[in-house]
RNA sequence: GGGAGCAUAGCUCAGCUGGGAGAGCACUUGCCUUACAAGCAAGGGGUCACAGGUUCGAGCCCUGUUGUUCCCACCA
């Protein structure tokens, strides 16, 4: 039964296996039990069409090392799964596949044959992301598998859209939105993102109807806009202006009486005082234009080229025209001038072209009501932020929020139920496709042609998945979901918005804890980019150092909220940490010759010295988990293993499994092997692949370990195995240990070379408590092997043997309770080497720490003379 | 214009409710040692940005300053 591990470990093969073996034995399994406590974390659902990057990598580790660590303590743990259709991003991908390989746009082929593209593309490349999630060991039930338009989904939300429009907090209306001319659709106010750039202020003059000669000038950022003013606005309380407030001017280039009108949003300090009202390209004009009744001219079209009512720039793009107005102004003398200008432009988060404001009609959510009940939740701490600071980056948000532009002019994405009746002209809003007009009965209806943005349904995500709107025993048992993960890039995309759909639709805040991480960024801290082309393939560290290590270099050392730069150096660093695992575990099968699952009767000084450590890094582990502290769970897990298990315990076992005494051999065994399962366990959330793989391979017995170690029971603090006396007793010999080694390195000690030593320290009774322990060390160590084995070099052995890492050999120890005097009893030197002392004294020096008097110049003073070689 | 974060070793960063200044990498010196050279042992290296304050005690709490990053916001 007890396999042999090779001497360096492969991530590759074990991991596949590894992960093989828990998805066929239903591991990953979300199931009901009346008997359990439910945990649900719902995945973030990534982009269909997307590939892992290392964001998602980072995100999927926190979630899987969370839900692994809730099921191995006896939650019924659910990992749910899925993908989005991601409207704008697909389609686009889509898109741009259909013209360069044949040359057709989608309107070439019709919504239908478009939409059937689509499909197919997403069965092509659907699971290909399920599959990368799957190689870093993301334990999710993937038969609850998700998509965003599936038909449970869509029907959650056309119901949602049904139930919202009756209760009024659906309308549609025309409205300034933000219009992405390159996408063709508009754009929530979340999609945009501002840049500042520079630009221009052109002053242009506007001539005043009736007065010859006189003008009023007006500043503008985009003097192509001024082909559709209507008015000119300034403020009532601007001396310059008092008299021609209710005056016409005459708009140049279009010959356009306008009014000059006056109105408090006008900025007395800012540029000449004057605004030219651009009602339907300007959200402020808009609403300047509604309370003066300004008419509304929309000059550009959806690709943001000059319409019929641009004159004679018709048919020119924006920026085109915009130079062609500015040219022809100059001609005619009505620009008075031009001053550089940074000011805040607006993009599109998809493709980064300027969007443009436009007067477009669109179907909104109204916001308010919903964020009402969105913001009490969080204020009064039903749902958490962690890092709590996160909470007022979206209570600021929420108490701000506008309502929200949900109609995008695409074709693929959940299609709006609205029919208009060609006859009567109302709108009939639907769940299920009605035949005929709700209002007059005529079966000539057509369909709304726009889709809802993809937010919209991943809103919905928490309880679309399970189920919802019907009332499913998933939903009763599983809802609401516990933790949701993810950046806080999208805190306003979708967390936001999940709460408030939350909190409307189901009653029930969607999860109670919100755990935000920050951005993977590159070496030198820059965003990783397509077009940097910094990015760093998830999978090729995977498969370069194993996914255990890339997952716990995403995690180690990085406090949650902060962005981290990810070095390839540190996912070696963890590599090697695996490796260490992996060979300290070689060592104890290498030495085990019981089937040890329980521990002894009887306990040496060092094994409740480890047992006391090792509880107390349950204890800690398991708050930090708890705290959503992964980077310091992971900290203090790794320093466990390789300062204390590996540094000194295995060091310390050494003396009786090399000695003669049965008994004590099984003894260590059996701390052995009790505190390494114990440990992988604590391990296993973060390295899943190689403590299944260790666990899998130690040898078992009837009624001990079975099964698999990720549905294994999380350790737990006992009292009973806290041993503050041997702690500290054990951590004064290491400490002597420590400054022994560190002495004779300073002075230059050839190893082989015994020493006389004096310890003098504070803490006798504790220090001589250990004292049984330096003892064992010493007969244990090599240096004093009374032959060596397998024929090796006898010389070799005495020269270069003494060198060996616990270095202590050859120390003896004077008997307990032996105040300063030489050694006398200390009679156990090493065989054939020469005598080297300790003397355990009273000393009283300002340090606490044990330290070593050694040999070696200059001797004076107190006592500290060395005793030479 | 609001809001938030960050300034700790050469580099990248931890440091939870005040009491030891830490990790990884890099560096120096010894070591191919029967678990591990992807390793072992020893070591160098920090006015915890600056200035005040609270406290017996401050990297941590308070105030201010400087530098830096990010988010939000309808000033043309």
């Amino acid at each position: 039964m007890n396999r042999e591990l090779p001497k360096v470990y492969e991530p590759q093969e074990v991991e596949g296996r590894v992960y093989r073996a828990w998805e066929e034995n239903g591991c990953f399994r979300g199931v009901r039990d009346p008997e359990k406590k439910p945990f649900t974390i719902v995945m973030p659902p990534p982009n269909v069409t997307g590939q892992l990057h290392i964001g998602h990598a980072m995100d999927d580790a926190i979630q899987d090392m969370l839900i692994r660590y809730k099921r191995m303590q006896g939650y019924a743990a659910l990992y749910l799964p899925g993908t989005d259709h991601a409207g704008i991003a697909t389609q686009i991908k889509v898109e741009e596949e259909l013209r360069e390989k044949e040359g057709l746009t989608r309107h070439d082929l019709g919504r239908e044959k478009f939409l059937e593209r689509v499909w197919d593309w997403k069965h092509k490349y659907g699971s290909r992301i399920v599959e990368q999630q799957k190689k870093l060991g993301v334990s999710c039930d993937w038969e609850r598998s998700r998509f965003t338009m599936d038909e449970g989904l869509s029907k959650a939300v056309r119901h949602v859209f049904v139930s919202l429009y009756d209760k009024g907090l659906i309308y549609k209306g025309s409205r300034i939105v933000n219009w992405c001319p390159h996408c063709v659709t508009a754009l929530s106010d979340a999609e945009v993102e501002y840049q500042d750039k520079p630009g221009h202020l052109w002053h242009i003059k506007y001539p005043i109807v009736g007065e010859p000669g006189r003008y009023v000038v007006v500043a503008t950022t985009r003097p192509e806009t001024m082909l559709g003013d209507t008015g000119v606005a300034v403020n009532p309380n601007d001396g310059r202006y008092q008299d021609i407030i209710g005056k016409k001017c005459l708009l140049p280039l279009m010959d356009r009486e306008i009014p000059i009108v006056a109105d408090e949003y006008v900025d007395l300090e800012f540029g000449t005082g004057c605004v030219k009202m651009t009602p339907a390209h300007d959200p402020n004009d808009f609403e300047v234009g509604l309370r003066h009744s300004l008419d509304t001219i929309r000059v550009l079209d959806d690709h943001g080229v000059v319409n019929e009512n641009g004159g004679k720039y018709q048919g020119m793009d924006r920026y085109e025209a915009r130079k062609a107005v500015v040219a022809d102004l100059e001609a005619l003398g009505l620009l008075e001038k031009v001053e550089p200008h940074q000011h805040n432009v607006g993009t599109c988060y998809r493709c980064h072209n300027d969007v443009e404001p436009i007067i477009s009609a669109q179907w909104f959510v109204k916001m308010a009501p919903l964020a009402e009940e969105a913001l009490r939740v969080v204020n009064e701490g039903e749902t958490r932020f962690v890092p709590e600071r996160f909470t007022k980056t979206y209570t600021n948000w929420m108490e701000n929020v506008h309502d929200w532009c949900i109609s995008r002019q695409l074709w693929w994405g959940h299609q709006i139920p609205v029919w208009y009746c060609a006859c009567c002209g109302k709108m009939t809003v639907s769940e299920a496709d009605p035949a005929q007009c709700a209002h007059c009965g005529s079966a000539d209806i057509e369909r709304d042609p726009d889709v809802l943005d993809t937010w919209f349904s991943s809103a919905l995500w928490p309880f679309s998945t399970l189920g919802w709107p019907e009332e499913t025993e998933d939903m009763n048992y599983f809802y609401p979901t516990d933790v949701l993960v993810t950046g806080y890039d999208i805190i306003f995309f979708w967390v936001s918005r999940m709460i408030f759909s939350g909190c409307a639709h189901t009653g029930k805040a969607p999860f109670h804890t919100v755990l935000i991480h920050g951005l993977v960024r590159d070496d030198k801290g820059r965003k990783m980019s397509k077009s940097l082309g910094n990015g760093i393939d998830p999978l090729e560290m995977a498969t370069m150092y194993g996914a255990d290590a890339l997952r716990f270099n995403l995690i180690t050392g990085n406090a949650p909220g902060n962005d981290t730069r990810f070095f390839v150096e540190k996912c070696e660093a963890m590599r090697n940490f695996a490796n260490k695992i992996w060979n300290a575990s070689r060592f104890v099968m290498m030495n085990l010759t019981i089937h040890a699952c329980a521990l002894p009767g009887k306990l040496e000084q060092e094994d409740k010295w480890i047992l006391s450590r090792l509880n107390r890094v349950v204890k800690e582990v398991t708050e930090n988990m708890d705290a959503y502290e992964l980077g310091v769970a992971s900290a203090k897990v790794y320093d466990f293993i390789w300062s204390d298990y590996c540094d000194w315990y295995i060091e310390f076992t050494k003396a009786r499994l090399q000695g003669e005494d049965e008994e004590a051999k099984i003894q260590a065994q059996q701390v052995l092997v009790y505190v390494l399962t114990e440990t992988l366990k604590l391990l296993h959330p973060f390295m899943p692949f190689i403590t299944e793989e260790i666990w899998q391979a130690l040898p078992r017995q009837e009624g001990c370990r079975a099964g698999f170690l990720m549905m294994d029971s999380w350790p737990v603090y006992r009292e009973a195995l806290d041993f503050p006396r041997e702690e500290k007793a054990v951590g004064l010999i290491i400490d002597a240990v420590r400054a022994i080694r560190g002495k004779r390195a300073e002075l230059n000690v050839p190893p082989s070379k015994r020493a006389h030593v004096t310890i003098a320290t504070q803490e006798q009774d504790a220090f001589t408590q250990g004292a049984p322990l330096l003892q064992r060390l010493a007969w244990a160590q090599p240096g004093v092997r009374r032959r060596p084995r397998g024929g090796g070099d006898q010389r070799r052995d005495a020269e270069k043997g003494l060198c060996r890492a616990p270095d202590l050999r050859g120390a003896d120890f004077p008997p307990p309770g032996r105040a300063g005097g030489p050694g006398k009893g200390a009679g156990a030197g090493g065989e054939g080497a020469e005598k080297e002392r300790c003397r355990a004294g009273q000393a009283h020096r300002e340090a606490v720490q044990p330290w070593f008097c050694g040999q070696g110049p200059p001797a004076r003073g107190r006592g500290r003379a060395g005793a030479g070689r």
